[in-house]
Formats: C-alpha cells, sequence, structure tokens
DNA sequence: GGTCATCTTTGCGGCAGCACAAAGAGCGCG
DNA sequence: CGCGCTCTTTGTGCTGCCGCAAAGATGACC
C-alpha cells in the first residue's frame, strides 16, 4: 500500500499501484469496469492491488497483434484504437476503447495470441494485470468470469449488429451510425452541437466503416452544406444529430442493444442493484 | 435414469433424457461439446440427467430471434442455420450449426433475448437445459464458465475475422472460402472430390457471404468450367479445394485460427490434455 | 409420366463506391 | 514568417456487383 506510481521507464513496465486512498481515481477506474462490477470494496482494492499502471506514448502498441496474449487491462487515462492488419497490409479499425474501458480478456485462457493491435492515439495510462492473475480472480470471485462472459456476449452482439450494418447497409448511413456511436463513447456537449473529442482523419473513419477515404470526404462535404456537422482538421461536431439518426435509418432494438457504452452502463447498473 | 425418449408431441417439448446406458449416443454428444469439456464423467451425467430433448421439423425455429433467451442447448442430431433479419426484411446468414454444437450460452445471462433466429435445415433433435440451469453449471463446475468464456473468445474471433474479410475481400474470395469452411463442417470425402453434404442454394450462399444469388451463381458456374467444382440442385462439390484455397487468397493466421470446428476441437483436446 | 414449384442460369443496364491524380487548406516547427 | 508535412477536397474514369427479367433445368409429388 502507498507504493509510488511515478515511473522512471515511461515506454516500459510500470509500477505496483498503491491503494485508494493514494489513488482514488485508479480505484474509481477498477470499480467503473464491467469486469469488476458487483465486487465489494475489499474485492476491489484486492485487484487493484495486484495491478501494474503502464504509460504509452501517443503511437505505443499497448497490444500487439500475433504476441501471445499475456496481458489483460482497463485503460485508466487517454483512448485507443483496435486495429487488425491483414498480411497484404491492409488495416481494418474494429473500435475505439476509453477511459474504463477493458481489453484482452483473452489472456485469461492459455494459447492464444492477440488477433489485433491496441494503439494508443492519445497517451494512456493502463492498468494492467498478467492473464494467470486474472483467471485467479475468475477462481476467487465467480462474479467475475459471469462478468467476463456477459462481456463477450455483449461483445459478440455488438459485433454481429455490424457485421449485419455492412452487409445490408451502405456506407452513408455507416458513417452516421459511427459518427453517432462515436459520439456517444467520446463526446462532448457544446453550444453548437455535440463535438466528437477524438483525432479523427478521414482515412480512420473510412477504415472503421469499411469505405475509402475518398467516399467519407464526400459524404462529410455534403452533409456539412446540409447543416448536419461541421468539421475541421481531424475534428467533427455534430450539430444536428437528429438528422443523421433518421440517415442511419430505423435504429431498430437489435443496434439498439449493441451500443456499446449503453449496454455495457446497463450492465453496471444491473449489478449495482443486485448488490444492493 | 432409463427413461423413455420417445415424445408423443414432436413440436413440442420432448421429454427428460435417460441414462448414458439406454442413450449412449446421448452421452458422446454432451461429451463431444466445448462447454462440457474436462469434465469427469459423474458431471456429466449430472449434466445429461438436466437435458431434455427437443424434435424440431425441417423448417422450424429452434430459438426465435426477439424471444427471451431462456434456453441453451446442444444439437444431437440434424443442422441448423443462424439467421438475422432486418427490420426492412432482409435476412443474414451468420453461420451453419451442426451435431455436437450449442447454442444459446446467452441465455445463462438475464435479461437478453436471442439476437438471431436458429432454423433447423434438417429435422433435428435439441438437447436443451433452462438457462438458469446452464448457470447453476457455472457455479457446481467452473469448468463450465471458463470454457463458456473460452468458446465466447473464439466466436468472437470468427465474427472479427470474418468482419475483417467483408471489408477487404471481394465476393469471389469469400465465396471460396465459405465453401472451404462449409466443406470442413459438413462435408463428406468422395471418389471425385469433397462433397458439401448441407442443402445450399445459391441464395443462402449468398446470405451467407453478402452478395446475390445471381454473383454467387456466375462465380460458381465459372468455377465449375475451370474444374474447380461440380454442382447440382443444392449440392456443391468441391474437386480441387486447392485451388479454391488459393482463390481465397494466402489464408493467413488469423484466419487459420477462426476455423470454428479446429479452434474448438483444439480446445477438446487441450482440457482433455489438462484432465489426463 | 406429366405437372408444377423451386432452383439455376444468363443477358443486360445501372450505379455506388473505388482508384488515381492533382490542387488546396490547416497546422506545427524552426 | 514561411517552409513543409499531412490532411482534405474535388474531378474523372472505371468496375464489381447489384437488380430485374426471362428462359432453362431439376427434382418432388400426384
Amino acid at each position: 500500500m502507498g507504493v509510488v506510481v511515478a515511473n522512471s521507464k515511461p515506454r516500459c513496465e510500470g509500477g505496483r499501484v498503491g491503494g485508494p486512498e493514494t489513488h482514488p481515481d485508479l480505484y474509481a477506474c477498477v470499480a467503473a469496469n464491467p469486469v469488476f462490477a458487483g465486487l465489494p470494496r475489499p474485492a476491489l482494492l484486492d485487484v487493484l492491488g495486484a495491478a501494474r499502471l503502464r504509460f504509452v506514448p501517443v503511437g505505443g502498441a499497448i497490444v500487439r497483434q500475433g504476441d501471445e496474449a499475456g496481458m489483460f487491462g482497463v485503460i485508466f487515462s487517454g483512448r485507443a484504437k483496435m486495429v487488425q492488419v491483414t498480411q497484404d497490409g491492409r488495416q481494418v479499425l474494429l473500435r475505439y476503447i476509453v477511459s474504463d474501458q477493458e481489453f484482452g480478456l483473452i489472456a485469461a485462457l492459455h494459447g492464444f495470441t492477440y488477433p489485433l493491435t491496441l494503439e494508443a492515439v492519445e497517451a494512456c495510462q493502463v492498468l494492467c494485470w498478467p492473464g494467470a492473475r486474472l483467471a485467479e480472480f475468475f477462481a476467487r470471485y465467480p462474479q467475475v468470469s459471469l462478468n467476463a462472459l456477459h462481456i463477450m456476449v455483449i461483445r459478440n452482439q455488438e459485433l454481429q449488429a455490424r457485421y449485419r450494418e455492412l452487409l445490408t447497409d451502405r456506407v452513408e448511413q455507416r458513417l452516421a451510425r459511427a459518427l453517432l456511436r462515436l459520439a456517444s463513447i467520446a463526446g462532448e456537449d457544446v453550444e453548437a452541437g455535440r463535438l466528437i473529442t477524438l483525432s479523427l482523419t478521414r482515412e480512420s473513419l473510412a477504415e472503421l466503416i469499411g469505405a475509402t477515404l475518398y467516399t467519407v470526404s464526400r459524404t462529410l462535404s455534403q452533409w456539412e452544406q446540409a447543416g448536419h456537422v461541421q468539421s475541421r482538421r481531424e475534428r467533427i461536431m455534430l450539430r444536428r444529430p437528429a438528422a443523421l439518426e433518421q440517415l442511419a435509418g430505423e435504429v431498430d432494438e437489435l443496434t439498439q442493444a449493441c451500443l456499446a457504452p449503453c449496454a455495457l452502463a446497463e450492465l453496471m447498473v444491473t449489478r449495482r442493484h443486485v448488490l444492493a
């Protein structure tokens, strides 16, 4: 307890994490993550005590596709993108993850390699645990393993929904949906609308929805003229989210259930309710 | 023990399942499913004892999209397809499942609805358990909950791989891959090549890979002329799988890992090894 | 064996989105 | 302040795939 977090080698392994008194924010971060939902305070302290805090600079890889999956983690601060690279060099951007979200559940299992690279798009502080340690938590706190399953089920539903969108919707609809999703996980309300606080190039958006940067650029220009969005370089603000929702098409229950933060927020609420 | 399986109402709920002496095949089915991998015989008997056997006719729905997710199951005989229907009526075929494969892990959790319909493409016998019962198994046999997580992780990787394929590959490649996959889960070696033993219309294939039946038909015709495949109505035989593999493109490690039967077979082997 | 529903093939026109090129704009940095 | 990198816009041609239509093939069923 009370060990200092500061680290002389910011690129490498961080220090062991101190108690919640020294770092109440770290405690809040663990408590806010769905993997540990429903755990009582002592258990959370146990979990937090086993964590290390890693610092990753912009552009650095938090985990690397193809490496042995040995680490489970939760983003404490910063944002990262999940990217798959095909052997012919094409990139697919699966999704962005932000503070309090976890990655690498796969590390609890043996013999897996990471199927994707997690790249910091901002400087990140990452709480991390060896995979074996996560497996211990599964055994010690059965709730955690249920939570993990819960999360994987939700992720699977999200992915299925996006798979379906890719098959049935066109670029315009997918882009509208992607912007709304991004605004919900990384948005900030300002005077003139809702600003997406991520650095998003047209190319990133294209990789995210499966299109070319040219098509994305054209579509955004069109929307800008229509007054739906307003964009600077790498910044996008939604001026009329309702218009985008309409363009995205009727958002059915399936897609509803697939909005990650919503579904997982609900999970948190459920767990807390069960606990109370 | 020893209760008769035969059921007077084939469309509806089946009877409670008897012991392994009366139905060694049912025992083998449960033992072969990855969810129950690594369980000792008594535990498997416990599991099997809680099962019901349901009969579903061709075209019948085993579970229905939108219904409350209350049942977990394993296919004992027959095959089924997982389908999502969008609110505008379009169908997406996610995958086929065959004997000894499970569905509805989601039923172990509360408050979920099935995100897809599971439709029997052949008459099916389905071992099934109430979701609450599966949750009990999680608590009683921690291995089972780990297995469940394992399976979801693999499914997620598969789906990610297919998502990526959809973004980066074209119809020809996706079709080649789909045929190879189908051949691996539902294929049979015959004199002239490998026959896919599923009834597959051009339209089904189209829904599976995200294309139109016209494009699928054209592509298959082309391959038939080239001698790569040979097709009757609803039957497809691969005469030169190697040629299709080449068309599918270099099959990288990622896609390797995503071939469901392989990955799960490996899981079975691993578990047995651990056990032994 | 004939009938009929269903599946399959093939032709043709259209278009959404890709690919390349080249010019313009924003922003950091010395 | 101006240099230069990166991101963005816009034009043009192209093409893979769709969408419809209509004819042909297959197999089931009476």
